[in-house]
DNA sequence: CGCGGTAATTGTCTAGGACAAATTAAACAG
DNA sequence: CTGTTTAATTTGTCCTAGACAATTACCGCG
């Protein structure tokens, strides 16, 4: 039985490192070594392919690449992001209780998760519940997934089920024309969806009007829609898988399409590490979410 | 104002025509012609940006790049599948009354679509609205996407406010684990969604215990996720943008990896003119949806 | 300790060549 | 005329290898 191998396309998709990164890292470091099929082109081993996820991780994280290919397998431990804030008696419990969230999506128990959920959003009202429950959920699943512990499928039922609760929450919500009119979308290969519906809810909650698109709009297209709908706010969303290098650029690009009265919000786990401009505003957390929203509102008033 | 341009990987972006493709049209047919910056590098304008854009849409119906990069700007109209089927009085009333709904949305007035949507959604009852609504509506939408009288924009609000529409439904429909148990979802690079809402909503009508996975799933990770969930029934989508010829590879291998107590059911528009065979239930119109349901529990009482 | 300049690092772009997979066109048999 | 096999074409992806800009690290000096 002779292992699958990954052509470079497949090693694209899996990793996030573009055809040309893989090709120039095997000149420059001498990995990943891939072996050549009857064409000559590359086959990457499982193997290979796993370390190189683990490695754009680990940049994710901000670390170089020319270190990390030259330690040997121990970065495993030594990247482990260990986070060990100290954490407060409630923060500690209310963990524990969003362990026992995932937990029944692990049982695949789908109707006890919703029921659970329903329950604390009941409980804990929009604001608190995106905040304190989906908003880490949703990195919790994310942590989940990177080290294998929750299944594709598993992922997928937490998202698929969490998007629901989300939009239903989000239609009971007083509508109206109400300002500031705020354009929610992403750009192509952006495809992740809850942080857009995360901020749309706190949004719709302080009485702003949404316009929700989806994700994945061309630039041009996000142009297009802003004048059509007169929009107020154009903010995009980038989770953390997407490429870093890119986000400037596109949202220099961007706000050149866009009229100058159109303030262009950028946010999600991807704009962390980006460099401040005058392009954008950058929202690294939800709670930025409604300071920037009280400091358009302050200048518009 | 000089207007913006765009580098090689921002058009790849927007497009999703990959770099390899533009440079080797520009080599092949002499289109597009992007300018070059100091460094030597393509900048493309954005009208070229949009004729690409507008090629690779007609791409996915099935054109071939050649003849379309030869063609002038009047693919537009010339390309537009004109159908023109007889139509009964009562559905060419019915139909004026989606153009009506459709205009909305042309007009960007989300909040009057939704007002509207909603109005007849409870005057029809889910399971007229979804049939004789929803299922019409979303075809002209892909019409007119198709011709171009929809901008891309325009479309994703469509589908946005739709899916959240269909979800809000399914929600509120009595839960509780009733047979069969459907798994629904899409195979990797199937990224329509709205026909499997569309399904288990009806499904779901019909006392059926829906697992909604959303699209994209890896088939091994299909047959995991079946037998987590015990599924007695696979049911996938396919739009009509799909492939057709990979769509009978992908059932027989996903049949393969089913346990054969478990139904697999294809439908969707993509489906329609795919070989009857014994790897799956093909369901080609929504009705059959409720005829094989019918058909499945008549087999196993 | 901060600041500016230099050097190393790193990603993306360019060019053309090659080839396999998919599609169409042509040839042929029934 | 129709179906089927074979040849030609279209088309996308991969390959190598070089260049360069942008970022980051380093180091000496005030």
């Amino acid at each position: 039985m002779n292992t699958p191998t990954f052509n470079i396309a497949a090693v694209e998709r899996d990793t996030g490192l573009s055809k040309d990164v893989l090709r120039m890292w095997e000149r420059r470091y001498g990995f990943p070594v891939p072996g050549r099929d009857t064409n000559g082109e590359r086959c990457y081993p499982a193997d290979q392919v796993d370390r190189l996820r683990l490695i754009k991780r680990l940049m994710d994280l901000g670390h170089r690449p020319g270190k990390l290919i030259a330690t040997p397998q121990e970065e495993l431990t030594a990247l482990s992001p260990r986070r060990s804030k100290p954490e407060t008696q409630e923060a500690s419990e209310n963990r524990d209780e969003l362990e026992e969230l995932l937990a029944l999506i692990k049982q695949h128990d789908a109707a006890a998760y919703q029921q659970a959920i329903q329950q604390r959003l009941a409980r804990q009202g929009l604001q608190r519940f995106v905040q304190d429950t989906i908003a880490p959920l949703t990195r919790r699943v994310g942590e989940y997934w990177e080290d294998g512990s929750f299944e594709v499928f598993e992922e997928h039922l937490y998202t698929e089920l969490t998007k629901r609760l989300l939009r239903q929450a989000i239609s009971t919500l007083p509508g109206g024309p109400r300002a500031p009119r705020v354009l929610l979308t992403s750009v192509p290969e952006e495809l992740h969806v809850l942080g857009l519906l995360m901020v749309e809810a706190l949004l719709a909650l302080e009485g702003a009007e949404c316009i929700p698109l989806g994700t994945q709009m061309p630039l041009l297209e996000i142009g297009r829609a802003a004048q059509a709908h007169q929009a107020d706010i154009v903010a995009l969303s980038f989770s953390g898988a997407f490429p870093q290098r890119q986000i400037g650029g596109l949202l220099q690009q961007l706000r050149m399409i866009l009229p100058a009265t159109t303030a262009l919000w950028a946010g999600g786990s991807g704009v962390a590490r980006v460099a401040r401009s005058d392009d954008a505003e950058l929202i690294t957390t939800l709670d930025d979410t409604l300071a920037t929203l009280a400091a358009w509102r302050l200048q518009h008033s």
